[in-house]
DNA sequence: TACATTTGCATCGTGCGCGATTTAATTTTG
DNA sequence: CAAAATTAAATCGCGCACGATGCAAATGTA
């Protein structure tokens, strides 16, 4: 029996696994300097967009839910990057605000886009091959998420 | 200050990142009847194509080290799916076998990769561009951990 | 208005990932 | 051969992810 579609290598969900863990570590030098982890920067940059957003938008944003959210932006509260203040409208709600700090790392954080770019291109990876992939990923993320939702 | 590339979709990061995680969701229901988590099944779909090799050799082909891969694998010792055995000629290599039901899981694994495929192909994406992102990404993955091993 | 349902958040427990350190076995080198 | 360097595991600590549960506020409905 010889279940060529068993191999890791013929299956899709090892490549995407292993890129995505290698592309956060390509990330890790440039976050350190900063002090934030992966996730942590994520949440900035839908702050950087948006300031002043409910928790559960932000969620919706990076596909988390409360129970990775709620702690992860604790940890940020205490790190002195952003405030949870609970809506008045609606008291469920809890809305995240760019404390200063908060805000001025946005100044260091412009350059990683480009500085990882750098580390991407080679003669072998070029700008069209990892904008096609984006999109077709963007494409692949709508899906899924259509599909899960719908079950 | 627009900043376009500091922008949540602008970045490769994100969708890879998201992806990655909604697959290993739509893994999950198949992975559950096994009782399985994803990484473990990872290490099945090595071991079921190379019984019996070193726990290092595990963690080269799925890019973890012991501090993942140790426990990882101890906890399927415990599940009954593997065991543990020093070499006699190494004392500080591991070896890994699968037990009988180890070995038996994987008739109930086969079916998998193409009740995957099935979730994934849709009148969006199509079989031609499944194979064109995996090819993509592996081709991501040995560029990126060249890299980082030159470091 | 009463009651049921939904929504937003928080907490708990478990299992990764991974940087850092430790220990022991093996290999390399002077 | 002896000291130094390398290699393979293991352990620790921390921060995610995420299923499950609980709770309180808001909304929908009879």
């Amino acid at each position: 029996m010889d279940n060529q579609q068993l191999k890791l290598n013929n299956q899709i969900c090892f490549p995407i696994y292993s890129v995505s863990r290698l592309i956060t570590k390509a990330y890790k030098p440039f976050l350190e300097e900063m002090g934030l982890t992966y996730p942590q920067y994520l949440v900035l940059l839908v702050l950087w967009e948006n300031d002043n957003i409910a928790m559960n938008k932000i969620g919706e944003k990076l596909l988390l839910n409360t129970n990775t959210l709620s702690p992860l932006i604790k940890r940020m509260e205490k790190m002195d990057l952003l405030q949870r203040k609970r809506s008045d409208k609606d008291e469920r709600s809890v809305f995240i605000q760019l404390t200063e700090k908060g805000k001025e790392l946005k100044n260091t954080a412009i350059p990683i886009p480009e500085k990882l770019l750098n580390t991407l291109l080679t003669e072998d990876i070029t700008l069209t091959e990892i904008m096609l992939l984006k999109d077709t990923l963007n494409k692949w993320s709508d899906i899924l998420l259509d599909r899960q939702n719908d079950k």
